[in-house]
DNA sequence: ATTAATGCAAACGGTTTGCACTACT
DNA sequence: AGTAGTGCAAACCGTTTGCATTAAT
């Protein structure tokens, strides 16, 4: 794949390269997306639209939630994010993973644990094996129970 | 569809327990539960829920929107049904009885197809036996593509 | 000078809620 | 009679859109 020399292989945090890539499709770099860009690179793992349009509020009270989320896709367009639907149905994001794919959602305690890529890879391969399913790791979610949650609803 | 049948032809469906059920709570059985009921009685897979109220009105034009949701609720307290969450992010309901579980949703022709539930346990028995952590099968949501769009995504 | 991007406000779509009324038991 | 359930309308929440304005290039 690889088209179009995207900024996927960049290093993920330099974020630097984001208003290159942008400028380098006659895109533009502006604060609101510097502000962003910025929440981003402190973010690790996911976060929903909306946490992003409140994150970027408190760097910058004046933002405006659309612009934020039209700058979430021209982002995504570069790579540099993608987005799944978390477990309560929001959008969420999440910062170009180098190799993260997959996330583990506790319906007990809430939290969500990454799956690094190796490892989502071999649970799905089975799928991909018998049906020929190529499955989107970046967008593969699962939730249940974790350890410590588990224990607690067996154990009371 | 059985018009004059009332709850006749229910022995391919469990569903006239249903009403049983709910009086068991101190709950009741209304018309409108009862579309309901006969609406999922005749569903498979998945649906969301605004399809399934869209499904009601189709069979009574009279339903309302909180009055499907309100009764879901109730019916997936009585785990006659289950939720989680489309690719899309929209409520997604399914009908439970079956050992049906787990979707593998193709974003290339937007079919769904379900997992077994021994297929579903098998994928995911790594997590459960390396972290502890139990997955809620009922609500495993694989995405990717078929090995139909996959071919003609590689072909061309 | 271009024209991409912003701010704003209103729309949207699915779901939820408050409340008076209805009707199941 | 008593109370669960309904209908309705409005709220809600995250997200999207149209459009005139602003500003990066």
């Amino acid at each position: 794949m690889s088209p179009n020399g995207s900024l996927a292989d960049a290093e993920l945090t330099d974020w630097s390269r984001v208003r290159d890539g942008l400028r380098a499709r006659g895109l533009r770099w502006t604060p609101q997306r510097r502000t962003l860009v910025e929440v981003l690179s402190r973010t690790e793992g996911h976060v929903t639209g909306a946490d992003l349009v409140e994150r970027c509020r408190a760097a910058d009270p004046t933002t405006i939630p659309s612009t934020v989320y039209r700058t979430l896709d021209v982002l995504e367009e570069l790579g540099l994010v993608c987005h799944s639907h978390a477990a309560d149905g929001r959008e969420e994001f999440h910062v170009l993973p180098a190799a993260v794919h997959g996330h583990l959602h506790c319906n007990g305690c809430g939290m969500t644990w990454e799956i690094p890529a190796e490892e989502a890879s071999a649970l799905v391969a089975p799928l991909e094996r018998d049906r020929g399913f190529v499955v989107d790791v970046t967008h593969l979610s699962i939730a249940g129970r974790c350890s410590g949650c588990a224990d607690a609803a067996a154990g009371g």
